[in-house]
Formats: C-alpha cells, sequence, structure tokens
DNA sequence: AATCCGGGGAG
DNA sequence: CTCCCAGGATT
C-alpha cells in the first residue's frame, strides 16, 4: 500500500482535476440522498449515458421516497421499461416501502442502515454515503477497479475475490479525511473519461506519475481481460393471438424472467420443425387454454440476455378458440392494441407492440 | 466461487 | 461481431 505522501499527492490530484472536469449530470444537481440513490441503482452494470433520460422521468414521476413508495409496482415497472435487470424496479420500491415504515420516510443517514435496504450492497451504500453525506465510505466499481488495478499495477484478475480484497483495500487507504463526495466521484470519473478500458489517456491523466501500470509501460494490458462468456444458442417463439382489437398478453411469474413485466406468450422450442410438428400448438394450448394454429411470421428478433442468443420467431395464432386458463401466478389478459403502451413489457415485446400498432 | 439477471453504447 | 457498463442476490 502507498505511505502518506504518495497518498496526500494523490488525493490532491485528484480532487484538483475533478474541480475543472466533473460532468453535468441530472443526479449531481443537489445533494438529496433520494435522488442519488436513484441514480445508483440505475447505474448498476448501465451506462450514464443511457440513464439519464430514465433519471429524469423517474424523479419527475416519484420525487420523494413517499411518492416512490405509495406508487404500484407495475407503475415503476412501466418506468422502468427497458432498462434492464428489472429486479432492480422491484428491490427500490420494496425500498421505499421500508424507508416509510422503518425510518419515517426519511432516507436512512447509517451506512448499516442503508446497506440493509434491498439492491443496495457494498458499493452502492458507499456511493450514497460518501456522495450524499460525504461519509468516509470507499467505492469499488467497474471504473474504479481498472483506475485502482493500473494505479497498483495488478496483473491478476482483478474482478476474482483475491484482487476484490486488495482494491476494496486500497480504495479505502486513500480515502482523504475531507471532501469524500468529491474524491469518489472524481475517481469514478477519472475510470469513466481518461483511464477507458482501451486507449486511455494517460497524456491528460492528473495521477499518470503514480501510475504503476505507466512506469511499467503495461497500461494495455491490465487490467487482464476477462474470461469470454459463452453463449447458447436458444431458438423461442412468440405468439400473438388477436381478438378483434385485442391481443394476448402474459404476465411473467416471479420466479422466471422479467418477473411482473408482461409479454406475448413466449416458449422455448428444440428447433424450427417444432413449429410445425404441433409440439408448439400443444403448448401453447397448455399454457393458455386456447386451441390455435401457428399462423404466419410477422418477424424475427435476435437478442441477448445474460448468456443465451436468442433467436425470437414472432408468429400470428390462427383460429384461436377456447376459453383462457386462469393462472394466479402469471395472468393472461385481452389487451387492447391501443393501450400497449400502459403495459410494462419487454424489450422484444415492445418491439411486437410496434409491430401491431403500424 | 459461480451463476443469474437485460439492454444498449461503442469500437 | 465483441467488449463493456457507477452490482446485488442467490446458490
Amino acid at each position: 500500500m502507498p505511505d502518506a505522501a504518495w497518498r496526500r499527492k494523490f488525493q490532491r490530484q485528484i480532487l484538483a482535476w475533478y474541480a475543472g472536469a466533473a460532468r453535468d449530470l441530472p443526479w449531481r444537481a443537489n445533494r438529496d440522498p433520494y435522488r442519488i440513490w436513484i441514480s445508483e441503482i440505475m447505474l448498476q452494470q448501465t451506462q450514464v449515458a443511457t440513464v439519464r433520460g430514465y433519471f429524469q422521468r423517474f424523479v419527475a414521476a416519484f420525487p420523494t421516497v413517499a411518492d416512490l413508495a405509495a406508487a404500484e409496482e407495475a407503475e415503476v415497472l412501466r418506468l422502468w421499461e427497458g432498462l434492464g435487470y428489472y429486479r432492480r424496479a422491484r428491490q427500490l420500491h420494496a425500498a421505499a416501502q421500508k424507508i416509510v415504515a422503518e425510518h419515517e420516510g426519511r432516507f436512512p443517514r447509517d451506512f448499516d442502515q442503508v446497506l440493509a435496504l434491498p439492491g443496495i450492497g457494498r458499493y452502492t451504500a458507499g456511493a450514497i454515503c460518501s456522495i450524499a453525506y460525504d461519509a468516509a465510505a470507499p467505492i469499488l466499481e467497474a471504473n474504479t477497479i481498472r483506475l485502482h488495478a493500473r494505479l497498483l499495477a495488478y496483473r491478476e484478475d482483478p474482478t476474482k475475490t483475491a484482487g476484490q480484497r486488495l482494491l476494496w483495500s486500497f480504495a479505502e487507504h486513500v480515502l482523504p479525511d475531507s471532501d469524500i463526495s468529491s474524491f469518489n466521484q472524481a475517481l469514478m470519473e477519472l475510470g469513466s473519461e481518461i483511464c477507458t478500458p482501451r486507449n486511455p489517456q494517460c497524456e491528460a491523466c492528473p495521477v499518470a506519475t503514480l501510475c504503476g501500470a505507466r512506469r511499467q509501460q503495461a497500461v494495455a494490458e491490465i487490467p487482464a481481460p476477462k474470461k469470454k462468456m459463452k453463449y447458447e444458442d436458444r431458438l423461442e417463439v412468440a405468439i400473438v393471438v388477436r381478438r378483434k382489437k385485442e391481443v394476448l398478453l402474459r404476465q411473467c411469474g416471479p420466479e422466471e424472467r422479467w418477473a411482473g413485466l408482461w409479454d406475448f406468450p413466449r416458449f422455448h422450442v428444440a428447433s424450427e420443425a417444432d413449429l410445425l410438428s404441433g409440439e408448439l400448438a400443444s403448448q401453447f394450448h397448455a399454457r393458455t387454454g386456447l386451441s390455435a394454429a401457428i399462423g404466419s411470421r410477422l418477424t424475427t428478433i435476435k437478442h441477448g440476455v445474460t448468456r443465451y442468443r436468442i433467436t425470437l420467431h414472432c408468429h400470428e395464432a390462427e383460429g384461436a378458440s377456447g376459453r383462457l386458463r386462469k393462472d394466479e401466478t402469471a395472468p393472461l389478459v385481452w389487451a387492447s392494441v391501443d393501450k400497449l403502451h400502459d403495459f410494462a413489457l419487454s424489450t422484444t415485446g415492445r418491439k411486437i407492440a410496434r409491430l401491431l400498432a403500424k
């Protein structure tokens, strides 16, 4: 670990640089812990450019913890539509209700109480408490993992347990006595804007002279590349069942992907042949209670969900008849095509909905 | 320690 | 195409 002199120079350089480089982001307008919390949850595994618009709409709809707690979960999910990792939205909502129930509706000040809220781990608790309250809490996330790994010339995979232990320790060790809020944000800003994954701008870096990777001319090799994800190809089919101006939607159950969101009835099939074999129609009947033939293809959408590369064929159902099956955990409803914007849909569901509206 | 969870930006 | 992103929860 670096000594006190190194630390002081590091802190001074970081803070001086940030004073002139801080971007004007919506969640930096004030230090309201509620807004900072919302931004931190949205920013989990999601880029700043993507979050901007969502953040503005979300805090406009729910300006306070109490507003969020009082909202319907469906409305929260609707505002989250397209952001992904929908568990974040449900946990955000649950946390707001917990704050109302246990903290009189005021966002807690104590680190451990913040950490105890659903959806908040060590990073997010540290970020909120340092940014909003100037608490002496370290942070470690994508930007600072890369930044610190380079500063320390750490050549192992910094996302593994040993690397995490080292980098959390470093993050705590370099924390200044004051201005923690600016300091932590500055570290992330530096990682995001200067110490980038590819082609970092070391010439513009305020701590280049303190950087181990730079000294070893190993900036391009650090951090070590993560092991490549192996993707599994998957074939799925979405069925569009029309009834006059309505279409059949299904709400995803709590145990499945996109829990709480609505989608067109969707099936995993082994091969293209299953579309014709009657196997799909049989599954469709078991799921919905309706009898129908698989009709013409409307479109094909390719997308990825974690380790799956999904090819989604979207087909019309023809001659649907029968009575809808009752399903408590995954309700089926007939939705007016003109009212599909009132439902929180998965991104693929929204693409299909847009197709039907034409 | 591994795995799951989404979607999009950017090269 | 591939890599990556202000991670957390679960197993």
